[in-house]
DNA sequence: GTTAGGGTT
């Protein structure tokens, strides 16, 4: 069977895509002074676009939706089907999938000609067509013919990829890899696989796709669309990756995590494929389960490929790499005189106005760093705006209908992406008559979705990052500049649709001298703890020397390596643990894969529900208390009108706007607080969400509480989807049943699950301090508890939003140290110290074997324990005093002896007290002489049993002689009454509870 | 007494 891969890519198209199917862009489609038709006339209407209203535009939401649109469009022929895929990619791939639809495609197998572009043929490629599925090779070379309109055709003869086709197939044809970079708009995206199926490749079945939660794939398919993420997956059941022969990686250049990885994996594919093909060709056997090569297309928007081809051990062969020229309108770029202006804000609400008044019409996008930044500018330019139309009212009132001195006002809208999805399309939406469209946006809209109509950018140049540190696991939110390469994207926006201006508020001289060329890959700046137990799950050992387009740095590595560790899913060779293996086929982080198995039954439901909460953001939304101009939110509230023909009642969108009153919110929060951990807080909010009703309902109660509608949504598909991993699939449906009902009541072994929460974050401890030392004159007015983390010298905080942040707990463990206006802990679970020495022994150091507190002997483990301070990471927090098993032998055979006598082994030979002052008695010496036999040192019952088996007198002398003469007489009897229950069971002795008490209590009192 | 750039299994 043939499969491509292609991870769907940007999103940016996907939202204009799925924005046009609904007929809302016809407008700007005029504005562009052309007509496209339409891919969906006279085809029944879908509802994903009201599905889309609810649900979040993340990049992946995009895919799915539109995913979902296009097969089952299509799904009744497989070409159709393909076709209707390549519909994601823009105005052309729709006026191609119109033809499509009404011009009836051919297929035909062994078919030796191709037209192209209406004229003469000539296009024959020899590509050959391992069907897998029929487990031979057609012979022959083939294309299919594909026939198209006049109007298609022309269409295509614009695309600059398509008089590239017989290169790029040559390209594909001559090598395993090949690299295609062409910028935004070049075609490429819809253009390759159409080459590909026109040369013969996944030309039979269906097209499906995958993305996380859903899932569309038919037997027949033979091209699937799915993400990254996805295919990092398959490739950890299937090395080989069976079912493809071809893969293509789009967007290669966003260099996000997963694609890097697979770019390093694929390649080694690649040459064991070949390995593979070359030892079935010279062999006679039957090509059943022959494997045919494996193509991998990497296709960039940018001619960076430096990473991918510099490297010889990621490529062995150098990749053919081709250039597509671009089809991107012109914009003009207009750099500012100053370097740098610190006040960007004040900066780009000038251009805006400025360009509103002296440019003419065009859509805006403005590009800030955050939230803040974005409803900060959104208010100023409404300010301005309303400012602007009342002197411009002023001044038509007094020259009369003069048009010339009209003002038309400005749309402002605000678009970053934890913005909720009915808000966020409103920039797809039609503006009121005689608005223009102003856009304030993050990075949201520089790579994951394309806002129709705009013709000016104007560009701050800075983006917000997240730092990490991986030596102490300190996160930050820092604004920079950005890369010349993410300038050129944000600039590009201006020329999707025709000629644009891209004002940026900074000099040349800054962009050429400070800017870097390229912003680094995001294997750079995350842990990489996930990535080092994918890797070792999959038999990669030396992760240092793995092919990396670009290695991850040594000291992510080296954290990575000590957090597998303290999470017990390594070993210290570096190899894996069962728990460590079972770990690696959770979708989630090691840490919240480690509490999900902590346990199992009813406590592994209930940690699932708390690994799904952690996995995720905070949900809880912290308003803002700001009281706000009421003329904007005003304004605000009328424009939401306008839109939503009044659906969403006034009172929820008020409160929308302005936030709930403090005090009403924190009650609210407050019912789901659980005073020691975090995790439990928001696992039980997760439950109440997910026994509320219909998904409306559900909305509902985010607005009421006040928590983020997708954080949570999210959140609660996490928590099905592993659930159904690990009932489902383990084929326990009936205890699924039971456990979820049992779930219903919501009663959290809170203890239990603590510890489950401490097992996953085992090396982020951090202890309450004593004393408040105050570090500065700021910290003396801070009333948030202070506590020492262990990865950090100076002081951090509980953040005053967290559950325990009134319980205060000694020691905590941490899901985040994030610097904001101060250091704060997020994610906090209260933790016992005795804890960290179960689940986080290698972070423990432990001093000699104590003598005071004497060792004892512990029957329920039946051992030799002898005592132990430890201290808990580089600060030596001390913990209580810890029982390890005693090394030295003769500590363990007296210890063990004395337990004999006592009755602790077994209570029914308890004959004596002993006292000081017979340890310097023959008769001890001559048990503690008996209780070696041979190599065997008869230290724990079950070898006093085994050797009992052997030799049933064994220290019967040597106890009798303990025993006073006048009971001597029932000894007989007890003797064999004893060994008779040994040979029972051995745990039988100790279920007589009050004996068992009688013992504990004894020895508490010799302790 | 207070934060959230963008992705993904």
């Amino acid at each position: 069977m043939f499969r491509f891969f292609m991870p769907p890519s940007s999103a940016s198209r996907s939202v204009a895509e799925s924005a046009d199917s609904m007929g809302t862009r016809r407008r700007k489609r005029k504005e562009q002074g052309y007509e496209a038709p339409s891919p969906a006339a006279g085809k029944p209407k879908h509802s994903t676009s009201k599905k889309k209203k609810k649900r979040g535009l993340t990049k992946r939401d995009c895919q799915s939706l539109k995913l979902l649109r296009l097969t089952s469009d299509f799904e009744n022929s497989a070409c159709q089907s393909f076709f209707g895929s390549l519909m994601q990619q823009g105005a052309l791939g729709n006026f191609f999938v119109h033809t499509c639809y009404d011009d009836n495609i051919s297929i035909n197998h062994n078919f030796w000609c191709l037209e192209k572009l209406g004229s003469e043929v000539n296009h024959v490629k020899t590509v050959l067509h391992p069907d897998l599925t029929l487990g031979k090779t057609v012979e022959g070379p083939s294309v299919v013919h594909v026939s198209r309109s006049s109007s298609i055709e022309e269409a295509r003869k614009g695309l600059p990829i398509v008089m590239m086709e017989q290169e790029i197939m040559e390209a594909i044809n001559g090598s395993s890899i090949v690299i295609i970079c062409g910028e935004t708009g070049s075609g490429k995206t819809a253009q390759v696989p159409q080459f590909l199926y026109e040369a013969g490749y996944g030309s039979r079945g269906t097209v499906g796709y995958q993305v996380r939660h859903e899932k569309k794939i038919r037997e027949d398919c033979s091209i699937k669309f799915m993400t990254d993420g996805i295919l990092l997956r398959e490739l950890q059941s299937d090395l080989l990756l069976r079912q493809y022969s071809i893969i293509i990686i789009d967007e290669a250049h966003e260099r996000s995590l997963s694609t890097d990885i697979l770019i390093g994996m694929l390649s080694r594919v690649v040459w064991l494929r070949q390995q593979q093909e070359k030892m079935h060709a010279g062999s006679e056997a039957s090509s059943e389960n022959a494997l045919t090569v494996l193509k991998l297309v990497l296709m960039n928007a940018t001619l960076h490929v430096e990473d991918f081809i510099s490297d010889r051990r990621l490529f062995h062969e150098p990749p053919a790499v081709l250039e597509v020229p671009t089809r991107q309108y012109p914009v003009t770029i207009h750099f500012s005189r100053k370097g740098d202006y610190g006040d960007y804000l004040r900066l780009a609400s000038k251009k805006v106005i400025q360009i509103h008044r002296t440019l003419p019409l065009g859509g805006k996008l403005v590009f800030v760093t955050g939230k803040g930044e974005v409803d900060y500018l959104c208010q100023k330019l409404r300010k301005e705006s309303q400012r602007m139309e009342r002197v411009s009212k002023d001044i038509t009132a007094v020259l009369e209908d003069n048009e010339a001195f009209k003002y038309s006002g400005l749309c402002i809208l605000p678009l970053y992406a934890m913005l909720p999805a009915d808000e966020q399309l409103r920039v797809f939406r039609d503006i009121p008559e005689g608005q223009r469209l102003v856009v304030v946006a993050t990075n949201v809209a520089e790579t994951s979705l394309t806002i129709p109509g705009i013709k000016y950018v104007v560009d701050s140049g800075r983006e917000k990052v997240k730092n990490y540190n991986h030596r102490n696991g300190l996160a930050a939110y820092e604004i920079k500049w950005i890369s010349k390469a993410s300038a050129a994207q944000r600039a590009g926006r201006a020329g999707r649709t025709g000629p644009g201006h891209c004002y940026r508020l900074y000099s040349s001289a800054v962009f050429g001298n400070v800017f870097s060329d390229f912003s680094s890959p995001e294997i750079t700046k995350v842990p990489v703890t996930g990535v080092l137990l994918m890797m070792k799950s999959m038999g990669i050992d030396k992760v240092a020397s793995f092919p990396f387009p670009t290695p991850p740095q040594a000291a992510a590595l080296t954290e990575a390596d000590r957090c597998l560790k303290a999470l017990e899913a390594v070993v210290s060779k570096g190899r894996l643990t069962r728990i460590g293996r079972a770990m690696s086929w959770y979708p989630m982080s090691p840490r919240h894969s480690r509490i999900a198995l902590f346990q199992s039954n009813l406590v592994f439901a209930y940690a699932i529900a708390s690994a799904a909460a952690l996995s995720l953001h905070n949900p809880f939304i912290i308003p803002c208390h700001s009281r706000g101009n009421n003329e904007n939110t005003r304004e605000e509230l009328d424009i939401d009108n306008e839109r939503d023909g009044g659906r969403v009642s006034p009172p929820l969108k008020r409160q929308r706007v302005m936030g709930k009153p403090k005090p009403a919110v924190e009650e609210n929060h407050l019912r789901f607080r659980n005073h020691n951990s975090d995790a439990l807080t928001v696992s039980y909010l997760l439950q109440l969400h997910d026994l509320t009703g219909t998904k409306v309902e559900k909305e509902e109660f985010c607005r009421e509480n006040l928590l983020h509608v997708k954080t949570i949504d999210e959140m609660s598909k996490l928590r099905k989807q592993l659930l159904e991993l690990i009932f489902h699939l383990g084929g326990c449906d009936e205890e699924f049943h039971g456990v979820m009902e049992a779930q219903r009541m919501w009663n959290p072994p809170g203890r239990i699950l603590a510890q489950a929460i401490c097992a996953g974050w085992a090396d982020r401890v951090a202890k309450r301090m004593q004393g408040c030392p105050k570090s500065s004159d700021k910290d003396l007015r801070v009333r948030a508890a202070r506590y020492q983390s262990c990865a950090l010298g100076e002081t951090v905080f509980l953040h005053p939003s967290s559950s325990v942040s009134h319980s205060r707990p000694e020691f905590v463990v941490y899901t985040e140290l994030l610097c904001t206006k101060r250091s704060y802990l997020h994610g906090v679970t209260g933790v016992k110290p005795e804890w960290l020495v179960k689940y986080a022994s290698s972070l423990c150091n432990f001093s000699a074997p104590l003598l005071e507190p004497r060792p004892c002997y512990d029957s329920l483990k039946d051992g030799v324990f002898c005592w132990v301070r430890p201290s808990f990471g580089p600060h030596l927090w001390p913990l209580p005093l810890h029982g390890v098993p005693a090394e030295n032998d003769m500590v363990r055979i007296s210890i063990f002896a004395c337990a004999l006598l006592e009755g602790n082994v077994l209570p029914c030979l308890r004959c004596i007290m002993l006292r000081p002052e017979s340890l310097g008695q023959s008769r001890v010496f001559n048990l503690l002489k008996k209780m070696k036999v041979g190599n065997v040192i008869i230290d724990r019952r079950a070898i006093l049993c085994e050797a009992w088996r052997k030799n049933p007198q064994l220290l019967r002398s040597e106890i009798q002689c303990w025993f006073q003469e006048g009971f001597r007489h029932l000894f007989d009897e007890l003797w064999e009454e004893c060994r008779r229950r040994f040979s029972w069971r051995v745990s039988s002795f100790f279920l007589w509870p009050r004996e068992r008490r009688r013992s504990r209590e004894e020895k508490k009192q010799s302790c």
